[in-house]
DNA sequence: AATATATGAATGAACG
DNA sequence: CGTTCATTCATATATT
């Protein structure tokens, strides 16, 4: 991986990519966005104990306010004490790909490992495991049978005597590109 | 806002440090942070790069809500993409008549109908129609506690962190729960 | 424009 | 396991 390739500068990571990125790309970029959100999140910690530490000099801050806004609302939602699991990037990348090798339902044995596994990224129990994999195989099934199937009536809508509709505008359609730069 | 604006509702903070760090330390972590900042940057322009080819996956983003969040805001520009589906006078009429038969959650096949019916009157899929009960009666149910309840002393305690016992009963789930942080 | 509210969508957990 | 509930996030719309 590249996170300790910190270095910086423009164009460190191609910029302007006009292209269709292939899964792969996907793949990795979102892998480097989890493993900078857990950096970050230690970073965060980290400089709650220093701001602890030297609750005084009242100017001092972050460089990029944004910056620092953003992880403080990282910080913000994980210590508001959730109630339910919420897995983190890491442990979802973990499980998603367990669950790509197509393995069905993990034994309770192999749950136990997931489990320690995942634990080495975030708080999590054998139930959480459990759960997950019992919505993610449900939802996957139901998406078939929801999703795809175009059924019959096309959408062509002759609804002549709806002038009603002050906007035209209909959720759904492929948002269109709106990249700056 | 400002650094004193996070919350700390469990002494999550509290936790501090063995010692204090020094001003290099304070250094090294400044540096790091802001190069996170400049390569979270340019992630999220891949992102948004990303989710313009993706635009026929429904409602897909990036897993977790808080960090994608936060990148869009450093991102802080407004490229807001999917938009959602609203439904049209002419459906809403009819899913509201629908509901008020009291046919409770619809059956898959049931869905499938509807969503044909509901095609003439404008774009819509079967997911749309699903997600649209499930909301109405859960709303429906949340109003219903929320309005006879005549309490008008005491501050109305929305207790967060309370009486919210699991019930341990997990049916026919085996596993159990072993971990408490 | 900024804030508040309504509501579509996503998902962990629970139920039968 | 399939279905349902409950909570939350995100965005559309309304209000000031």
């Amino acid at each position: 991986d590249g996170v300790g390739d910190v270095k910086e500068g423009d164009g460190y990571i191609r910029r302007r990519l006009g292209q269709v990125m292939t899964d792969e790309q996907m793949d990795i970029l979102r892998f480097q966005i989890s493993a900078y959100a857990t950096i970050c999140q230690h970073l965060v910690e980290m400089h709650k104990a220093i701001m602890a530490q030297q609750n005084a000099l009242p100017g001092y801050r972050l460089g990029n306010p944004i910056l620092y806004d953003s992880m403080m609302a990282i910080a913000g939602h994980k210590m508001t004490g959730r109630q339910r699991w919420t897995p983190t990037q890491m442990q979802l990348q973990i499980l998603e790909n367990i669950f790509d090798q197509g393995n069905g339902t993990p034994s309770k044995q192999k749950i136990k490992e997931i489990t320690a596994e995942l634990s080495e990224h975030g708080q999590i129990s054998e139930t959480n495991v459990y759960n997950w994999f019992q919505n993610r195989r449900a939802r996957t099934k139901r998406k078939q049978q929801l999703g795809p199937p175009n059924n019959g009536e096309s959408e062509v809508e002759t609804d002549l005597d709806s002038p009603k509709e002050k906007k035209a505008k209909m959720g759904q359609n492929p948002l269109q590109e709106s990249q700056a730069d």
